[in-house]
RNA sequence: CGCGGGGUGGAGAAGUUGGUAUCUCGUCGGGCUCAUAACCCGAAGGCCGCAGGUUCAAGUCCUGCCCCCGCCA
């Protein structure tokens, strides 16, 4: 029916943490994308994968004491077991260390290099350690001070290899105006925006007296190549490298899955590195952000879902949820409490409830074995159903090509609601009374119209519920293990299995139980708007209550013990205390924290507390928070509490 | 004036080129009984952040202001 090639890509995950909910949704829109094309008949290939050279994880290696590469082995594992509980599947597992990808990394460098797009700058300028970059002259104070940190730069100079961007920006801003790299109109103007504000060049290498865990340089043993020339060759890697990827029809259909926060390097630097490579540029699809209760998932907010927590609901609830709130594109809320409404209503209640009550009358009407439509007998209502059954494909193949998934299942789901109603209208329980010919007919056709429209939810939904809908399907006669042709079979409407004889009726998605008593803590936006100042006190020792009770954690906002236990929190004391020029929330803090040290710590309590009444007080520091940089500088933990507060 | 995104009935969201404010969840009332306490019908509830302006007409265009959120997944 369809030879196309699709090639679908999630970002190479860093290798130094832990997979999170952000990691699982886009890698879940992959699936699904490649699901649904898979069922138009199209031959799919997917790319996951890690990121594992650099700075950071050298450092994380030594820290641990062990090889680096031993380090990112685990973490690969780590994540490859994380996406298998969520029946992710990808046919290709990237990892920046394997041999293929980094001879394909060397080739991209060679060939970009003789063409004359990479040279050699020694740059001179204000090094910051702690940044671990050059600054300009924004980010400092008149005596040079790095404004982030605090602390006096140093003059350094410093050879690296560059990428002319430059040289292919124009070219860049013509695609991303006509919308050839990104389709949601939302990025189009914020990339066109980074293209536009864009200066100098592409910074691609590192010396290897900085960091030598990277791919070295074809052309200078002295230097490996910096991140981003290390990891985006990974999605042409995966189609066997340049001159491959020059044929491949994969790659002509490439269709990188990113977050918007790497939209500059996916939308300007590697399209900038392709066409000096005279490759295709990919289209992406950029997602928005995972929130949890209206704000952005974080650990002092302690709205963070885990992957641990997603399983407990199931993959079902989280995908239902994720996407069909929002479009990708779009932030998405996420909180245990609409992941279950949301479930109830749309599965359980929606189609588990319609196959239920169509399946159990078909089973006492016809004794199990489903009727035939009887075309010439259709009321208004069975030709309303029919032609808007007949019309969605179309329009679900439509809303995926423009990444539109929300509006894909809406659309179905909008014709299961029609179907009940239909069902309520047409009473066939009543008509099951009844012994005369129409009344049989009657029957017969709603019944089969209903299972009409079961099998055409099971089939264009199955890309996001794989294998209840195909439980489903099964249960109806339909051959579920071939999928390459579902949409083509939801196109046939009609074409139910007619004689087949039921089995045992599913239950699909089984309804869940609120948890009454965990609202609180699931959503924590309520006691965010209404009492800031306690937002990180409050949340921590909540959860902290939840779990010294030693109560059962119901799958929620909450964190388990052994998060609590990772937290250190320590009483320190306040030695200076200032407001922050041109924030109306923030104090910069410094507080002794005894052995260890003094800390910056910004705190968004200047509604609440002067500076001066918090100069010399004990206060509770978690400590051993990531430190955080912060439009005004380096946040080293966080204030929970002072002595005064409630 | 750092960058970006927003402010629409209790909650979450649609509202394309300006023309009767829509959907989902929740609430209340009714119905039905095939079904997973489900399904159907109906109702209440909105100065569309504020203030000006353009217009016969503005949630939708213009100006100013206020507020919220995110800043690396």
């Amino acid at each position: 029916m369809n030879t196309d090639a699709r090639f679908f890509t999630t970002p190479i995950y860093y290798a130094s943490g832990e997979p999170h909910a952000g990691h699982i949704y886009s890698t879940s829109l992959m699936n699904i994308l490649s699901l649904h094309y898979q069922h138009r008949g199209c031959n799919t290939r997917t790319l996951t994968g890690m990121d594992e050279h650099g700075e950071k994880i050298e450092e994380k290696a030594k820290s641990l004491n062990k090889p680096a590469q031993v380090l990112v082995d685990e973490f690969a594992v780590k994540w490859k077991e994380i996406f298998a509980q969520f029946s992710l599947s990808y046919d290709i597992f990237m990892r920046t260390t394997s041999a293929e990808h980094k001879e394909n990394v060397r080739d991209i460098l060679r060939r970009c290099h003789e063409k004359g797009d990479i040279y050699f700058g020694e740059h001179e300028g204000r090094y910051c350690v702690d940044c671990e970059a050059f600054l300009t002259t924004k980010e400092m104070d008149e005596s040079h001070n790095c404004l982030v940190h605090k602390r006096p730069t140093e003059l350094r100079k410093e050879g690296n290899y560059y990428f002319r961007v430059q040289k292919y920006l124009p070219q860049i801003i013509e695609l991303v105006r006509s919308g050839k790299i990104v389709s949601q109109r939302r990025y189009i103007n914020e990339l066109l925006g980074l293209c536009e504000t864009f200066e100098g060049d592409l910074s691609i290498s590192r010396p290897k007296s900085r960091t030598a865990w990277g791919i070295e340089l074809p052309f200078d043993t002295n230097h490996v190549a910096y991140v981003w020339f290390d990891a985006l060759p990974n999605y042409v890697t995966g189609v066997g490298g340049v001159e491959a990827a020059r044929t491949s029809q994969l790659w002509k259909s490439a269709t990188h899955v990113i977050g918007r926060d790497i939209l500059k390097f996916h939308g300007l630097f590697w399209p900038a590195m392709l066409l000096s490579l005279d490759l295709p540029v990919p289209r992406l699809c950029v997602t928005g952000w995972l929130l949890s209760g209206g704000h952005k998932m974080s650990k002092s907010l302690g709205n963070v879902i885990s992957p641990a927590d997603l399983r407990e609901l199931g993959r079902d609830a989280f995908i239902n949820t994720a996407f069909r709130l929002a479009n990708p594109g779009e932030d998405v809320d996420l909180t245990s409490k609409n992941m279950i409404e949301r479930f109830n209503a749309d599965l359980a209640n929606g189609i588990g409830n319609l196959a239920s009550r169509t399946l159990v009358m078909v089973e006492k009407y016809f004794d199990g074995v489903i009727p035939s439509i009887h075309i010439n007998h259709q009321v208004d209502e069975e030709k309303k159903i029919s032609e808007m059954a007949a019309r969605l494909p179309q329009s679900v193949m439509q809303a995926f090509d423009e990444y539109r998934l929300a509006d894909a299942l809406n659309q179905i789901w909008e014709l299961i609601a029609q179907t009940d109603k239909y069902i309520a209208q047409q009473k066939p329980w009543e008509l099951g009374k009844q012994s005369d010919d129409t009344s049989r007919t009657r029957l017969a056709n709603v019944l089969a119209h209903s299972t009409a429209v079961i099998r055409s939810v099971g089939y264009l939904s199955a890309a996001f519920f794989p294998e209840r809908m195909q439980e489903l399907l099964k249960a109806i006669g339909e051959d579920s293990s071939d999928m390459r042709n579902a949409l083509k079979h939801a196109q046939d409407f009609t074409s139910i299995k007619s004689g087949f004889k039921l089995g045992d009726v599913p239950r699909l998605f089984q309804r869940m139980e609120t948890p009454a008593a965990n609202t609180a803590t699931a959503n924590p936006q309520s006691t965010a708007k209404s009492d800031k100042k306690n937002v990180g006190a409050n949340s921590t020792a909540d959860a902290a209550a939840n779990s010294f009770a030693g109560q059962t954690q119901p799958a929620s906002a909450t964190i388990s013990i052994d998060d609590f236990a990772k937290v250190q929190i320590r009483v320190g004391t306040v030695i200076n205390a200032e407001l922050v020029e041109g924030s109306t929330k923030l104090l910069r803090l410094k507080v002794s924290l005894g052995e260890l040290g003094l800390r910056q710590i910004f705190s968004g309590i200047r509604e609440w507390i002067t500076p001066e009444e918090l100069v010399n007080r004990k206060v509770l520091i978690a400590a051993n928070l990531t430190p955080r940089k912060m439009k005004f500088g380096m946040s080293e933990g966080m204030l929970l509490s002072t002595e005064t507060q409630a």
